[in-house]
DNA sequence: CCGTATCCATGCCGATACTG
DNA sequence: CAGTATCGGCATGGATACGG
């Protein structure tokens, strides 16, 4: 079974989960279920308040994740995945699964 | 089964087939078996030979793809597949395939 | 034929400060 | 609490020219 090149549809799959905090996002989602901001930031240290707002809207653009609204003030709101965005789980565990054993294809060969 | 987010390596897989032109590589060389520089050139009208140059070269740093140069002149340089390059196929099988799922997605829940 | 070298535009991403 | 606004560094990648 051939991908024919030009038809590969392979960069849109990146598009979506690509980014240095995508994925680690989406799997916090996935182990947690629903997520406050708030929750997100603590949970991934690193990553900024911007750029977290930002992984999240295009996540949610793409109908991949579901922002809630609490109607309150201070705000409150919450991240979860869509059903759809659910489809994206045994993806992201192909990926992990191909990563741990690159990981170690390459201790074995030390190449570079 | 889950991914323990901070343990992910979909970031490590990411790393190696990420880029906009390494799965269109991967994809041609997969389907045609080895491939002369100039027949992949071709293949890709839209890429400069630096960037064409620059991926087979960290393709084949992380064992992806082989590289034979025939010592004559004028060059002549052969690129395939490895035999542990050939894991990642159907990776990006499953890559391509979410990809289509996902165009026809958004076409029927028009968002954005 | 198969590259390198150089220059340059773009945009990602971080740091920081501010707001309802 | 959950954002937005602004600034700026740095890497990515394109165009082009040159070389063995």
């Amino acid at each position: 079974m051939n991908i024919e090149p030009n038809l590969c549809r392979v960069e849109d799959a990146l598009e979506i989960i690509v980014g240095k905090w995508k994925p680690i996002i989406l799997l916090h989602l996935l182990k947690n279920g629903t997520m406050r901001f708030s929750d997100l930031k603590r949970s991934i240290p690193n990553i900024t308040q911007k750029m977290l707002t930002k992984n999240l809207r295009e996540l949610e653009n793409e109908d991949i994740i579901e922002r809630f609204v609490y109607p309150q003030v201070p705000p409150k709101v919450e991240y979860s995945i869509t059903e759809y965005g659910k489809e994206l789980e045994p993806l992201l565990h192909a990926m992990h699964k191909w990563g741990v054993k690159h990981a170690l294809h390459k201790q074995q060969y030390k190449f570079i």
